[in-house]
DNA sequence: CATGAATGAGTTTTCATTCAT
DNA sequence: TATGAATGAAAACTCATTCAT
């Protein structure tokens, strides 16, 4: 049943694969043949088309982070006022795309990767300058000066949101980060609002 | 030359030993041979003393977050006013002796064993659910029913401060991660502050 | 584009990549799909052709004997005189085409793939008694009983300086090698000769 | 039953059994696990004390070369004419030692071996290096500045014959071996000699 | 004729863990 | 108390070979 151009198919299911590997144990010690497996196919070809467990992982991290930037883009896309595009980013950070439950497990652990292949670490760093520069971007024109400390902060807390979701039992809650996220940004910015658990 | 009493020491040495370990490695990919040639004794031994290397890693962890305890412990006493207690509370987090190089690497590393070995989890947990009642204590007589969230959001801050200093080359910046930490309170609490870049 | 024809010479390049893998890489440890790149189609291909990378060594191994065996057809083409023939044989051994880098490199492998290959054992064999043959023939005249010793050490010391070359930096010096035999019969042979280091 | 002081048992098991594979493979493609079972051992073992597959080669060929050593050594000893010492090595090189079916098996080997790692070429080049040198040094009274030249002919011989031993069925014959050396040396020298075949 | 797709079998290497001393 | 000895189990990676197209 070979085909022709499988590929792509083959690379795209491997990539995700991984993701929800990694996801599901909670880890980065998982195997290439558990990981071929799930994408249906040997841990040889995974090889023929990686080359490396290492190249697997760093494939997958790209993938989370462009599944990222697409959403950042598609939210902010025809939104004008800058309170609006502060929110924008918040939402895409907590989009199902990225927030969802593999997502967020795979999320930690390519902090992990980063702190021993630096491939990795500037994947993550390239993110990190977007993330803040969108948000220093929007808040500019609401904060002055004070707009890449706060948004320094929001960048922050979207983190430690990850973290602490990675954790929990249950379905991540983008809700309630999104709320945590939004109500940060508010006090800073000192807008009035009612506040609740 | 084996000596009596030595049980205590050599736990201690592992456990330090474990924790730099990590922290150096940035994963908990470490082998117990390293760890204890680190802490200057035979693998065997490691494991006669604690059995696993699972073992170790939460005896690590414990410890971590019993320093951490000590930390807060020391940094509230005496202290009277609530506001104190606070950042009382965010200096502890940001002490030496948790947000060092070693254990901030440590640190990202212990959430990840969170998410396989339950007792881990737990740990990390009583760790949070700590920090929370900390935090809400002290918020409650200024924000009243708003404590719980922004404890809530002050708890993933410092958590997304770790994960960032994790990745940063160069010392811990303890007093950069205060200042962010503080600046959220203090807006969140509605107090009238400078805020610098 | 697939062409009529092909065969022949896709073996040939074939046969060709495989002995100058064999010397570049040193060993038997080659795999077909880097001859079959070096030679410009793809492993399957290679397959198709040969069906085992063993029949592929042992094409190669067949090749390079022929060329010998050519070689010295060509050298021996027209002499007359018993001694001549001994240096036609001496110098066929050592002329470019069975005496370049890679040649002399593939020579050595072939050895060991003699080893555990009753079939190439077998070409080595008819290789060494047609040289021996050659040599026998030839010196008989002039050496009497003694020719077949005489031939036995000569083609020892072709071996000896084959493996030696194998060793040696930069391009082989077939000059030397010549001289190093000739040295050898003339003095088997008693002839007065000046020597040189 | 494990004991202590095992390493230096272990070790020489295992050069022991690389050679005994290496020569009844006849090849360099054996596998760590057959040469630990033969040395009654776990593969895991035999990573322990030498790292790696690589370095228990040239652990084999350095026993080898030290092997040959000793015995030029104590064939050199007490001897005192120069034509005696030439023997003394020709003797040495081809003693059962040296030239018992597995080591000739794996001298070929070592060839190969040398191709691809610089210390076994190394390695090579010292055995080289002193066998010419100690048949000069016995050679020049006798010949002169002719010395050099007749040695790199002996030196090179032994090779040849080492090669076509490796090659023939039945155990190795030491005395044809030697008695093609001493004729060569005692042609080279213009001795009279009574030649058989 | 030619190849991309695919894999089973094998190899090196690592490591937590056990055990006799 | 302490460790050298030892291994089973597993994991990454390789490669000859097959097959559908």
């Amino acid at each position: 049943m070979p085909k022709l151009g499988m590929e792509p198919i083959r690379r795209a299911a491997l990539v995700d694969a991984t993701i929800a590997e990694i996801g599901a144990v909670g880890s980065l010690e998982v195997t290439v043949s558990r990981i071929a497996r799930r994408a249906g196919m040997s841990s040889a070809l995974a090889h023929h088309y990686f080359g490396s467990k290492e190249a697997l992982f760093l494939a997958a991290m790209r993938h989370v982070l462009s599944v990222y930037t697409a959403e950042v883009r598609a939210e902010l896309a025809g939104l004008r006022g800058p309170r609006a595009r502060v929110s924008a980013v918040i939402r895409a950070s907590f989009a199902e795309s990225s927030f969802g439950r593999e997502a967020v497990g795979a999320w930690l652990n390519f902090y992990v990767l980063a702190q021993r292949a630096p491939e990795a670490r500037r994947l993550l760093a390239v993110y990190q300058r977007r993330l803040h520069s969108n948000l220093v971007h929007a808040l500019r024109p609401l904060a002055g000066a004070a707009a890449p400390a706060i948004a320094e902060g929001a960048a922050a807390l979207i983190d430690g949101a990850y973290i602490r979701e990675a954790l929990r039992a249950g379905p991540p809650d983008a809700a309630a980060a999104t709320a945590m996220v939004e109500a940060q940004i508010a006090a800073a910015l000192g807008e009035q609002t009612k506040r609740s658990a």
